[in-house]
DNA sequence: GCTTGTGTCTCACATAATGGGACAGTAGTC
DNA sequence: GACTACTGTCCCATTATGTGAGACACAAGC
């Protein structure tokens, strides 16, 4: 059968309901209805995911996102090693700029965030981890895309992606020089300026330097 | 066909590959000989759940867990409201012992490690955040099965879970006074000594406290 | 009482997953 | 180059598998 882009099978229907439960826990019905699934099917296969620890349910029988998940989530994260080679780079460059920074890698038709720490300041942009941002806007997105004119530079994007908020980017390369990650710096246009790359830009691409480093990327030299 | 406590159906097997997967990255073969599924399979399984983006594969070809599980694990730590509410007071915990700091929740016959700071010592101990540990030992094991003594006391224990590590923990109460959560210091018996309770239990009731009332779950008195 | 909403479970049915085996690509060895 | 021994990928007849309408029990609200 057409397993071409998108089945139509258990698996497809079980992810159907984690995706149902991420946006908020629901009662059976609530699940029914988000789901498009028949009451018994989505029964079934909600407590068959919670035999797993997939999905948990609280006091009043209503589904949700189950403790495994955060196990699971935990060693996804280890499982790039950008991210913990990032921890220490990204720590300083969030201290250096006092805003929110973040790693972004390409997956698929979209870019994820691997690693972030948010701004101090009250008035700050949130990217929490995993979060799924498009490929079409924000200096980052521009950095998996298109890449940077020229080597070792910056990308800055000003309400690109999202109204008042500005951030500058830096590629992460390997060591045959294709991009695999991009460092973002982002906050409020009031805070970053119209041109965040003149006050960012060194601090972030130095940071990218830092993570391909301790990522063992690229030799100290060069 | 037997649902009964562990059934045997493309679910079941797919999480099987993900259990797998958590472990360490694999590949085709490897992946087959740990879940010992036909390898035709096992492909078929992996692929689909690379599809879903909770798989996605390196260079090499080798399996690993995907992106999607970054997001669902960050969501499923969200669904538990103590763990946001305990975020600040765990910060002020871990400053004031300069310990590694836990909150747990029972699930089913485990508990699960729902939010960590680790110390900044050298030496120190690690949970990991969705980290399953047993209900049979352990400081906030003895919290979340037995609760404690006095209400608003500690329990501690000395290398009961793990050897040369000493923890203090207190319980988190609903309005009802039913213990939903245990708060923990853990550290090298060397710093915490064997009476961990008479240096940290008064920090650890007080962080439980802090976090009852960041819950909602007791007023402000009492 | 009756009605409408839950969540749960069963069971005959046919859809959908199965896995042995074929296939192609890549090292490694002689 | 030809051989072996691995890979990962794909096909397709077979049947085990998940399916979902409907029955059921329980609770809340007219």
């Amino acid at each position: 059968m057409g397993n071409t882009v998108g089945g139509v099978g258990v698996l497809d229907k079980a992810v159907d309901v984690l995706a149902a439960l991420e946006v908020q826990p629901r009662s059976l019905s609530e699940l029914v209805v988000a789901t498009g699934l028949p009451r018994a099917t989505a029964h079934r296969l909600a407590t068959a995911l919670e035999q797993h620890g997939l999905v948990r349910r609280d006091d009043d029988g209503r589904f949700m996102l189950g403790t495994r998940l955060l196990s699971l989530g935990q060693a996804a994260a280890e499982t790039w090693p950008l991210a913990t080679s990032a921890a220490v780079p990204l720590a300083t460059l969030r201290d250096e700029t006092g805003e929110s920074v973040q790693l972004f890698v390409r997956d698929g038709e979209e870019r994820v965030c691997i690693a972030a720490l948010q701004s101090l300041h009250g008035l700050r942009t949130i990217v929490p981890l995993g979060a799924r941002l498009p490929l079409s806007a924000g200096s980052a997105a521009r950095v998996l895309v298109a890449g940077v004119s020229q080597p070792g530079d910056w990308v800055q994007s000003v309400g690109e992606r999202e109204a008042g908020v500005a951030s500058v980017s830096a590629p992460v390369r390997d060591s045959a020089g294709r991009i695999v990650a991009a460092v973002s710096v982002s906050g409020p246009i009031e805070r970053t300026t119209k041109q965040p790359g003149k006050r960012y830009g060194a601090f972030v691409v130095n940071a990218a330097r830092q993570i391909e480093v301790n990522a063992g990327l690229r030799g100290a030299g060069a």
